[in-house]
DNA sequence: AATGAATGAGGGTTCATTCAT
DNA sequence: GATGAATGAACCCTCATTCAT
């Protein structure tokens, strides 16, 4: 009676699917069609699309699958550690999360993808608070807009993540150089300093 | 050395499918079809496809064309200033150039672009001169693989380019936050240094 | 006789597909897919196709279901009233009742409907049946072939019938026209009569 | 200099996959995909889609093509002739030309083919004019909605026409009944008079 | 040499039917 | 026996490339 029918099956071809187009998403040179992502499942082109309704959707799900739980642990670490360790912690486990699943394919240009979308939303809004918190407590520099610094901190480390083939120590240098540019500025105070560094 | 009449009618073709192709390379939504670069160009499609022998060549033409001055911009700042100024100024003229040219098509996921390539290794070999250059001046730290740091400056400047929109002040905000980041770290010399930042 | 219990839920989901056939026959701008009949009587799309046989015998049977008490109903006023008074109020029935029912679906061209085809035959031979009675009654016209009229009548009355959106009074209008036309042509008997109306 | 380039054999083409369009449309019987009709054409499934547009564009423009002439005859009888005999003219050839083209397909239903409708309503519109005019020349009927008989004429010859197989004579009886229960009613005149046939 | 047109290959999606539960 | 899910076949459409003009 716990198994309802089919049911069972169902929910596991769906999350063959899912985990076809999450590994598919992740090669760089795969095609990323329907047929290939239902042939990497063992199933049948028509049964993807059901399941998800749409190719767009489905790669929605996969997307957001390996999003989700990145943006879950950053609002953690923001709750639980200093503003400034919560950042640092995040940018390490985001680029070796996303490392770890590879990148994520090139194909995804002009999709409609609202459920990532909404949690690189999350995401930057996150990274905004840690920013914002860690600026509070003195510990990052207050010349730069903390929203600015959001996005600037969110894409920079996408990209470092992106990055294939990574060279060995390319997250830690990452890491290294933004938490370093981003220390308060030695000799002086919050007011009236004149920028350090500017572009003429 | 006069060339025939039609060489020139080629050239000058040969150029409107590189401009046309370039400027739908640069908006977002663009369809980036050979019939699409054709109209844009006022040609043919077959005149367009013959020109550069396919759609790849093209498309490479038209990125590679768009970031070869870039390359030879850097190439001469790496010539002709300190090597930190060097990279400040590339970096602000890189986004800029960038920036300016909108972004880059999404639709060139999976395409096969050789000269593009190849200029995006020029890129990296001459940041990573620069980086040296300034690490030999003492101007920057030296705690960091010139190699790796290259790459890493280049990936995220690059996304920053990409950013859209971008808020404002995104750009000096990156180059503050880099160049910042990448200062020799104070009361220290280049031996036995504790890494001031490392991931846990 | 006593027929086991599970037939007797077999007989009701039988009936429940084919009310939902009907309805959604009825509803011209329904998908009329299994899986939307389906739905709509509360049942699994297997069960549908399993009660019938398939997508065509079900909508046979829908449709044939409708048209069989005209069909009846034609069949007793043939019995029962005088000829051409059966006529006219069988066409005015035929009318009120396809138009009751909407129309029927522009998605059954093509499909082989048997039962549906069969009592079209009846029905056209009934019609002429009462238009031959009409005529040995002297009531209708005798210059014009029983047979043929009454296919006419029946085509265009079902055309009548179909017509959506239509005019108010347009049923009563074809009646009219339809019983007028037909009556015997004054001042001339049936022997060596010119034809009152002929086609140039 | 005459012939622009491969335009010529282009608009040959079109004209094929049109015919081929409407020879489909005009069997009962045949599948109207857009591969069927290319292979009749001799042509490729996406040349045909080409030279139209689409699917839709190419059977609006197969059964409007059959439609406009219709229309145009009907137009030009209503200038030049006498109205009650440009109906019977106009009934009579509607029928023999559409009968000529065999029958229209059933496949077309929830289709949107606005080419058509627009020629039916343009169809409607002269017929109405037809049965106006014929009205104040005292030779039509005047206690109908000439609105009203005029879609009723046309929805029931256009049945008619469609009839498949059609018995011998069925045209003409169809013109003879339709035209003499348009007759005015004899032994009385336009006002008051008591409607000689109406449905109970 | 340039080009509009043709097309084969491939993509996403729908649907009547089948099957394991 | 009933059912949700699976699927192969078929459909319409797009596009880079080829070809006759």
């Amino acid at each position: 009676m716990s198994t309802p029918g089919r049911r069972a099956d169902a929910v596991r071809n769906r999350q063959l699917a899912l985990e076809a187009a999450t590994a598919l998403t992740a090669e760089p040179g795969a095609s990323l069609t329907v047929e290939a992502i239902a042939k990497r499942a063992g199933l049948g082109a028509a049964t993807v699309v059901r399941a998800f309704g749409g190719k767009e959707p489905l790669l929605d799900a996969a997307v957001s699958g390996l999003l989700e739980p990145v943006v879950r642990r950053a609002e953690a670490l923001l709750r639980e550690a200093a503003p400034d360790q919560a950042l640092r912690t995040f940018l390490a486990e985001l680029i070796a999360f996303q490392s770890a699943h590879h990148a994520i394919s090139d194909h995804l240009g002009g999709l409609d993808l609202p459920a990532t979308t909404a949690l690189r939303g999350r995401l930057v809004q996150v990274v905004e608070d840690m920013i914002t918190g860690a600026r509070d407590a003195g510990v990052i520099r207050t010349d730069l807009d903390p929203a600015v610094t959001s996005v600037l901190v969110g894409q920079a480390a996408y990209a470092i993540a992106r990055t294939n083939p990574a060279p060995e120590g390319l997250a830690d240098a990452f890491i290294t150089v933004v938490m370093d540019g981003l220390r308060p500025v030695k000799g002086q105070d919050d007011s009236g300093r004149p920028a350090p560094s500017t572009v003429t």
